[in-house]
DNA sequence: CTAATTTCGTAACTAAGGGTACGTAATTTG
DNA sequence: CAAATTACGTACCCTTAGTTACGAAATTAG
């Protein structure tokens, strides 16, 4: 899988990485449609068919970015749900997680996965799939963390698990969307605050 | 405003209404960037120059199908809230009026002000205006509202009043994201209900 | 050193889509 | 009927952006 290097011809310049991370953070940052390759070529000092070369298409940058985002976002972003606390803590810890100021971090605001959700149809077709995919794993992610905070006896068990696991979905989409329009973090926070009282 | 028309020179024969109201359709169901002006005039028989004489620009028409849209949904929804009815019963009305069976009135699904929202840098700066007012204007009609279910005593007062309109936006906003993603309209009924539920 | 191999990057190509130049058609006024 | 006026629509233009053809460069095997 690594795709290790040939023993002979030109040797490879291009720095992957570096052109990924680019692509990355300007999607993230300025939307996933936003963003031509050719500005990404210019960012990082590769050629276009150095791209293409290394990530096929359009569709393939897209797809090896939201991969990337999925490893460095979502995945940790899951993570919190799954230390072994109470289900008020996870939820205060998602708020936080959420809501942390970001311009310290130098991670911009929103989030890539919801910013394609949105644009889905804009999309090629692996990006969309895996958009799809990380939608479902997403809900089904929820869904494990509410059953087991109602088997400890931590949250009521008359609502439908999937009913609590789209409302937390969306809970989190609305506070990206409100971050992605300039809400401050700390009205954000309060909001969802809001929102995680309502079904206690 | 009517823009009379003119005594002498050839009559027009443009049916404005007909390309306004077939953008409005387009962009609402397949999303304001993914429908391109070639593809509105052939619908309607329309030439490219004549619905840029009627409607200036892209930004133009957008702006004039975006206008026609809070005339025909946005507003008539804040309309729910002007009932003279409790709190309660203008939260059931909004659930009701946003999961309605929309294919058998024949509109489509999401909401158009909700995806211009989502993809606001990619509008003219009309239309972006626009959006943005709406916006405005819809967080105002939420705080009016939920000003007098506080002097009625029908809602608590420990939540500051912007907090809680932001809280219906998001909802609202969640629940138009799930009806473009394909959730069925019943479902969405019960996330927003328990999305309200919380709040009582 | 030569051939084989692999990558490089300039300079295109192409399609899509917003926008318009311009000659023509249809009306009213005098 | 001629002039003035207004709208019509064909056939373009132009920019953006995804994509690639192709000849040159760099490196190793023999």
């Amino acid at each position: 899988m690594p795709e290790r290097s040939p023993s002979r011809g030109r040797p490879k310049t291009l720095n992957r990485d570096q052109v990924l991370q680019t692509a990355l953070m300007q999607y993230w940052s300025k939307g996933p449609n936003e963003v031509a390759i050719g500005e990404i070529c210019t960012l990082t000092g590769a050629s276009k068919p150095g791209v293409y070369r290394e990530f096929g298409s359009d569709d393939g940058l897209k797809l090896a970015a939201l991969d990337a985002y999925s490893h460095l976002v979502i995945r940790p972003f899951f993570e919190v749900l799954e230390h072994d606390r109470s289900f008020g803590d996870a939820q205060t810890a998602l708020i936080d997680f959420t809501t942390q100021d970001r311009a310290a971090i130098g991670i911009p605001n929103g989030c890539l996965h919801v910013a394609m959700r949105a644009q889905r149809d804009k999309l090629g077709v692996m990006t969309r799939e895996k958009v799809d995919l990380l939608r479902q794993e997403g809900l089904d992610n929820y869904a494990v963390w509410i059953e087991q905070a109602k088997s400890r006896g931590e949250f009521r068990m008359d609502i439908p698990t999937d009913i609590v696991a789209l409302y937390f979905d969306a809970q989190n989409g609305g506070a990206m969307r409100m971050q992605t329009e300039g809400v401050p973090n700390d009205v954000i926070a309060k909001v969802m605050q809001l929102a995680l009282m309502a079904i206690q």
